[in-house]
DNA sequence: CAGTGGTCTAGACCACACT
DNA sequence: GTGTGGTCTAGACCACTGG
C-alpha cells in the first residue's frame, strides 16, 4: 500500500536539503550521498534525475551537481483549477452554469474516441479566484465512465470527484494554448468588456492507459492569468 | 567525439520500431529487448524512460509497454523560431528592425543577472513565415558573452550563431505565456489591425551551467500561432 | 592528475495485471 | 500462477572538469 520507494524518500529528503543551500551551491557527490543515505549510487541517480527534470538541480559532468536558479521554473504540471489557484495563493470557487447530458458532437466525439451521438456529460462553470471570475470552463466527459456524476456537487474539484467516485486518475493531458478576444456572451460571464483578450486552453485529459477521459476548453482572463513553465532541449 | 551511448542508439532504434506499430500495440518486453539488442535491462529501461517522457510510449506495471496515442503530443521543447517554423512546414525568415548595443535597463539587468547599465545587445526582428509576419521578437544578450555579434548576419537563426560563433548552447528556458492585444506600433509591424489578439511569450534562455544568456519577448499573431504540448502529473 | 558525473552490467526481489 | 514492469544492489569503466 504505502509507496515508499527508496528513491522517492531520498528525493524528498534532497528537496529539503537543497532548499537550505544557496543557488549554484554544490550538492554532495553521488557517491557521498549513496554512502550517507545507505543506498546504491543508482538509486541516488534516479532521485537526482527527477530533481533535474523538475528544474531543482542541474548537473555538469566532471564537475558536480548544483542547486538550480529558481526564478520562474514553475514546472508545468497537470493540475486541476482548484490546485492551480491554491498554488497561486488564491481561493478557488465555482459558479455552475450548465450541467447536463447531451449527444456528442463530431469534434467532441473525435477527441474522446467515441461515436457521434453517444451520450456525454457537459459541465460549464465560471471558475472563481477569491470570488472574482477567472476562467470560463466547459468540460465534456464520456457518460458511461462517470455514472451518476451529475448527482454530485459540481462546484468543487472535478478531478477529485473522478478520482474518488469513479477511480479515474488523470495522468497526462494534451493541451493547445492560443490567444483570443472574448465576445459578448463569454465576456459577460467573465465580467470583462467585449473584445478583451483571453487565454484559451483546449485540453484532452488521459488516464494511465492513455485513454481520453475529458475534453475541456478554458477561457482565462488575460488580465488575471498567465502560464509559466520551463522547457528543455529535446533529445534526438 | 561521436556520442554513441548504447541507450541513445537503442532509443532511436525503438523510435523507428514504434513508428511501424499501431497505437496501443504492445512493445516486446524489457527482457526481450535486452536480449534482442544485446544490452542490459537497465539500458533498455533508460531508453524507454526517455521515450515515455517524450510521450511516445506508456507503461503499465504488470502489463507491458505500449505505443502511445499520438494526436497532439508535440512535446514542448526549446527551439529557435527557425526550427519551430520548419517543424510546422513553413519557411522562416526575418526582417531586421533594430540591432544595437544599449545599457541594460533594470528589468533586463535583473533577468540577465548583470548590473544596471552594463552593455547589452538588442535585436528586434519581425519573424516571417512564408514571407508573412508571424511574430515580433525582441532579444537582449549580455554584450560580453557575444563579442562581434552585431557584425554578423542577423536575419537567420540566432541560436545557431550563438552555438557556432560563441560556443553558447541554450539548454533550458523559463517562459511565461500570456494573451494581449497589440497596439498601433506593434500591430503595424505584425500587419494586423490595432486591438488584435496576440500571444506574448517572455523567455529567459539558460546555458548548461544555468546561467542566463538571453531574454526574449515574442509577440505572436493569434490568428497564425498556437502552442501545443503535453503535461503530466507531477512527482511529489 | 584526482575526482566528478555518465554509462553499463548481471543479478535479485517486489508489486501488480491477467488468466 | 506466470509474466510484466518497478526497484535496488555492487561493481566496473569511461568522459569530462578542474587545479
Amino acid at each position: 500500500m504505502v509507496l515508499a520507494a527508496k528513491h522517492e524518500i531520498l528525493r524528498q529528503q534532497l528537496r529539503q536539503d537543497v532548499a537550505e543551500l544557496d543557488t549554484h551551491a554544490a550538492l554532495p557527490t553521488e557517491r557521498e550521498l549513496a554512502a550517507r543515505y545507505e543506498v546504491s549510487r543508482a538509486t541516488v541517480r534516479q532521485a537526482l534525475g527527477v530533481l533535474e527534470e523538475a528544474g531543482v538541480v542541474y548537473r555538469v559532468q566532471g564537475a558536480g551537481t548544483f542547486v538550480a536558479d529558481r526564478t520562474v521554473s514553475k514546472s508545468l504540471s497537470l493540475t486541476s483549477f482548484s490546485e492551480d489557484m491554491t498554488a497561486r495563493g488564491l481561493r478557488p470557487g465555482s459558479r455552475l452554469v450548465v450541467a447536463d447530458e447531451i449527444p456528442a458532437t463530431a469534434p467532441v466525439a473525435e477527441t474522446l474516441r467515441i461515436d457521434v451521438g453517444e451520450p456525454v456529460v457537459r459541465v460549464v462553470r465560471v471558475r472563481l479566484a477569491n470570488d472574482a471570475p477567472m476562467c470560463l470552463e466547459t468540460v465534456y466527459l464520456v457518460s458511461g465512465r462517470v455514472p451518476g456524476l451529475l448527482g454530485h456537487d459540481l462546484t468543487g474539484s472535478l478531478y477529485e470527484l473522478l478520482a474518488e467516485r469513479h477511480d479515474i486518475a488523470l495522468i497526462r493531458a494534451d493541451q493547445v494554448v492560443k490567444a483570443v478576444c472574448v465576445d459578448g456572451a463569454d465576456a459577460a460571464l467573465l465580467g470583462v468588456a467585449p473584445g478583451s483578450p483571453a487565454l484559451q486552453v483546449d485540453r484532452i485529459g488521459l488516464d494511465q492507459r492513455d485513454r481520453p477521459v475529458e475534453r475541456t476548453t478554458s477561457l482565462y482572463r488575460a488580465d488575471q492569468y498567465d502560464i509559466a513553465f520551463t522547457i528543455r532541449r529535446e533529445q534526438p
